[in-house]
DNA sequence: AATGATTTGTTGCTTTTGCAACTGAAATAT
DNA sequence: ATATTTCAGTTGCAAAAGCAACAAATCATT
């Protein structure tokens, strides 16, 4: 099983054998789930797109991870140590299985026809889902780290064109969105991407994206 | 078994007693090691202090975490989807142990006295260990994503508050170690630390500082 | 105790960024 | 089909941050 599930092989027949897990319709802009209560809930997207976002005390929007279907979520895997509000947003219609991490580890209480085989599976590759998670965040590090608006959307494009090994790519998310990812103010993000285009350095097609440069 | 673990408890008397496992003394400012060679490595800080770094292409260097006695690090719990160089620095004279990812899961083929069972121990806690280094990013991106250095600094002064349960607190590195931390430019936020000064906000005598509002 | 290296503190200047505000385009809902 | 909302694209201006350079203070080493 890859960390990033194989929905056909996996996770529809776990939603369909086993009785301990929940399945679970959301509509656009809804909250699927928020990051305070500590039910340890492990989330699977089905279906749909869904954002991890954060709001700062100001109000001020932040995107941490973008989901799309196949993606784990859930506190489980996201346990933060600083007062700060989490939720996970649906970006379009979504279809979501939702169980509990006690629950994985704990003794299964509840009947479960196929022993919970699919527990099992989820339970041992657990910590290569971690280890996913971890480079989403550290991926996430590197692109904050880097001090100008120019080096982060630079950062953040080449690392969109080697995950598809492709000099052209589109980005997952709006421009709107991807200001909140990158942290920065939009409208200078934008002035940026003029600048970006006007110095041959990239190319722009609504959402699609070419580097010039290597 | 706590996620910083108690040295006296488990760390010395797996250094002693499993043969598995090196042990090795760096100097201050001497490379621990590198996050590039995919040896799995994973390392537990016995003594002294060390920061993981990375250094940007143009050379902006930039603290990811800082560690002391008792923290873990090293390749296994820090897998990279990007290229780029991260390295763990001493900052102080350092006692290390170091053993690999695959020894701790694959069979243990040396001869351990023990029975691995501080192998095994690490293994039970592998999970906890990784959840502790989520939250350690956690907070690293929670401040990356504030958009002042005003914020950065205050909401990294918060969590150093919240953790020691007291409005005073000592900085765990140098202010100049800070600036990278926060991925700032250091007389920028020196002048912000002041401004947080003249504004009666903050008070300052060397690295220990103190917040005055709530 | 003296020397050299590192860290802290500061400032002038330039560039970058954020903010606010607005227009037109596109998408969504009625 | 039309109204409404969201998104993309721009701009002027003010605020913030980065850069460079330097002096003073502190730390480390011989």
């Amino acid at each position: 099983m890859d960390v990033r599930v194989n929905l056909d092989d996996f996770i529809k027949e776990f939603a369909e054998n086993c009785e301990n897990v929940q399945r679970k319709y959301y509509k656009k802009n809804q909250i699927i789930t928020t990051y305070i209560q500590k039910r340890n809930q492990i989330c699977v997207l089905l279906k749909g797109e869904a954002d991890l976002v954060r709001y700062d005390f100001n109000g001020a929007r932040s995107i941490i991870e973008h989901y799309t279907a196949g993606d784990f979520f859930g506190e489980a895997f996201y346990i933060v140590s600083v007062n700060n509000e989490l939720s996970v947003e649906a970006k379009k219609n979504c279809e979501v299985l939702l169980f509990s991490y006690d629950n994985l580890y704990g003794d299964c209480k509840y009947d479960c026809k196929y022993g919970c085989k699919y527990h099992d599976m989820l339970k041992e590759n657990f910590s290569k889902i971690m280890v996913d998670k971890m480079k989403a965040l550290n991926t996430r590090i590197e692109i904050l780290t880097k001090r100008t608006i120019r080096e982060k959307l630079l950062g953040y494009f080449n690392i969109l064109s080697t995950r598809k090994l492709s000099k052209s790519f589109t980005i997952p998310f709006s421009l709107t969105d991807l200001a909140d990812y990158l942290s920065v103010d939009r409208s200078a993000m934008m002035r940026e991407i003029k600048n970006l285009k006007d110095e041959g350095i990239i190319e722009k097609d609504g959402n699609l994206f070419t580097l010039l440069t290597f």
